[in-house]
DNA sequence: CATGGCTTGGACAACTTCAGTCCAAAACTA
DNA sequence: TAGTTTTGGACTGAAGTTGTCCAAGCCATG
């Protein structure tokens, strides 16, 4: 699997390899067919709840789950401002390093 | 300046450094004093446009600003999920990398 | 070509989120 | 104590989101 692929993809490649229909899927997750296939196109976003759920379905690790689909939304936020797209992960970086640290602290 | 300062603490430093109340600042860029408060803060997020006047008003760079905000917002939804930041912005890099490239091909 | 399931996307209502403002209380200064 | 600054609660209107329903398009197979 590529690294730079977004949520909507890994799902519909997942659904696909086990060769089901959009309904099932849907049902078994209990959401409507339209709305999953907006998520396979990334024009709706999953809760978290549902991302449990994908991953408990498809036998996939939530963890990596969880990582793609935040990875999608904080790409396109940098993305917003896309001259300067990379530094703003840079620094972004150096803010949660900051943040981890203080919470440790704190506790 | 530190690198891991927040858009609110960046802010109020340049007003202080000038010795400038809230009320100046925010009559120069015309909005409410409680607003410039808390954008301080990091309570209320600035539009873009005012981040523009911030630059001008305070003779910094508009692009520094621009970062220090959206890396910000960046790194804190990445934390949303605290147990992957790291990661996730790893993966974000990879995805604008991949998304920059697509648009220059799209061009 | 007709019937069936599959996929796509527009429209919509319910809901949430958020910027921006107003106002009053608290904190500070002189 | 008066005047100024800072803080934060409450609120409104605007904008965005979610999840659903529905209809149209698609594509197999009989």
């Amino acid at each position: 699997m590529q690294t730079s692929t977004s949520f909507g993809e890994i799902v519909k490649a997942l659904r696909e390899a086990r060769q089901l229909p959009l309904r099932e899927v849907a049902d078994a997750l209990q959401i409507d067919t339209s709305m999953l296939g907006k998520i396979e196109k990334n024009s709706r976003r999953p809760s978290r709840k549902l991302i449990e759920k994908f991953a408990a379905f498809f036998g996939v690790s939530e963890k990596n789950l969880r990582v793609a689909f935040l990875s999608d939304l904080v790409a396109h936020q940098a993305m917003d401002e896309e001259d300067v797209a990379g530094e703003v992960l840079k620094v972004a970086e150096e803010k949660v390093a900051y943040l981890k640290n203080n919470k440790k602290r704190e506790q």
